[in-house]
DNA sequence: TATTTCTTGTGAATTATTTCACGAACGCTT
DNA sequence: AAGCGTTCGTGAAATAATTCACAAGAAATA
């Protein structure tokens, strides 16, 4: 047992502890109590060494010979990642695939609620499934600022994505869930995911001829 | 310049070979016939030195003094990944994800192409935006060895995806990309890429809270 | 309570990936 | 055609991530 000394948590680390929160919410669901570092590594999809290694990073929660507290680790590992709560987020371009992601109710069970919608064109875009509202990308500035969001789901045109961006990280968007297929450019303290089918299409179609 | 030796390429280098695909592509939209490591490495959000070793892997296709010529470089590239020609890909699990997939016209300039979908409840999910058919779950089989589909895109609920997988792989499916947020259990030769759009967000939000 | 059986936690070793540093090759200019 | 400036290609070095191996701790058993 160490000291506490806070140390920076590899990236890679963070994104498995998400992973490991699903498995044991699912394992709670199974009614299941305790389970050791082998079968939580096993529904995780890696070695039990690795799992033992990330949760090091922040702390030590197991028991020796028996395993981890189901519910516990889960707690552990939600207060450490921060998703106690749940977590506004806004949407920009409501295309196809924005409209997709706002009728999707798989989000609030994870934590996080898309709260709004934006487009440059709102009026065409009403739908009756979908419940948020839909803005034009004038009203940003001050719903972001009043609702105190920090993240954003970008699902624009690649021609217009870069300046969208810069709107977003002028009104104080933090974080950004980018679907267009380009690297872009922001700020350091901006920090940028990206989610890119084609290219995990076209990654798979690699591996798969032998 | 070495002899040519076939050494496995690292599934991060292949990976990002696809990101440079997209980076050229866009080069050659703008006009422009020649561009250095440097640059195109801005592009694509790496290092220049990681970019030419990602190339060294399959080849040395550059000019010292000078860079890589566009169109000759995206061609290399794109025969390496074995995307030259148009893939067939279905989609089983024709839910609010599903649909919006399905009427994603990107995919096609990518190089595949969403021929059909499936779904256990065929009927009730006609939409006239979506051109494709969809069909219950027991014509996969057939449909899959008729058009030689080798990859789907699995957007079904938790519940049964596994089920269904197993499905898949008896068909002959080798590549699946899966939205269901669960690790699957496949054969060795099949491979899977897994898209979990709440886990990417919650990685987000614990990056910007400082 | 002693013993056995499990399973964690972690320093050390290994493996993988990225970056550095620089020689070699090419175009361009004079 | 010689010299200059640029940029590639690549071994070597550095860094990061994973896996090993095993001591130590705790429950279960007798």
């Amino acid at each position: 047992m160490k000291k506490t000394e806070r140390l920076i948590i590899p990236r890679k680390t963070i994104y498995r502890l998400s992973i490991y929160l699903r498995c044991l919410a699912r394992l709670h669901e199974k009614g299941i109590g305790t389970v050791s570092s082998e079968a939580l590594a096993k529904a995780a999809g890696v070695k039990s060494t690795q799992l033992r290694k990330d949760l090091a990073y922040f702390g030590t929660f197991g028991t020796r010979g028996l395993g981890y507290d189901v519910t516990e680790l889960f707690k552990k590992i939600s207060e450490e990642l921060g998703t106690s709560r749940l977590q506004p987020v806004i949407l920009v371009g409501v295309g196809n695939l924005g409209l997709a992601l706002l009728s999707y109710r798989g989000f609030e069970k994870e934590g996080f609620e898309i709260v709004a919608a934006f487009d440059a064109e709102p009026k065409r875009k009403r739908d009756k499934e979908i419940k948020q509202p839909i803005y034009g990308m004038e009203a940003l500035p001050e719903f972001v600022g009043q609702h105190q969001v920090k993240m954003a789901i970008v699902t624009v045109p690649v021609a217009v994505v870069q300046e969208v961006t810069n709107s977003l990280v002028k009104c104080g968007i933090a974080g950004i869930l980018n679907f267009a297929p380009i690297v872009l450019d922001v700020p350091e303290d901006v920090m940028v995911n990206n989610v890119n089918l084609a290219i995990e299409l076209e990654n798979l179609s690699y591996f798969i001829q032998e």
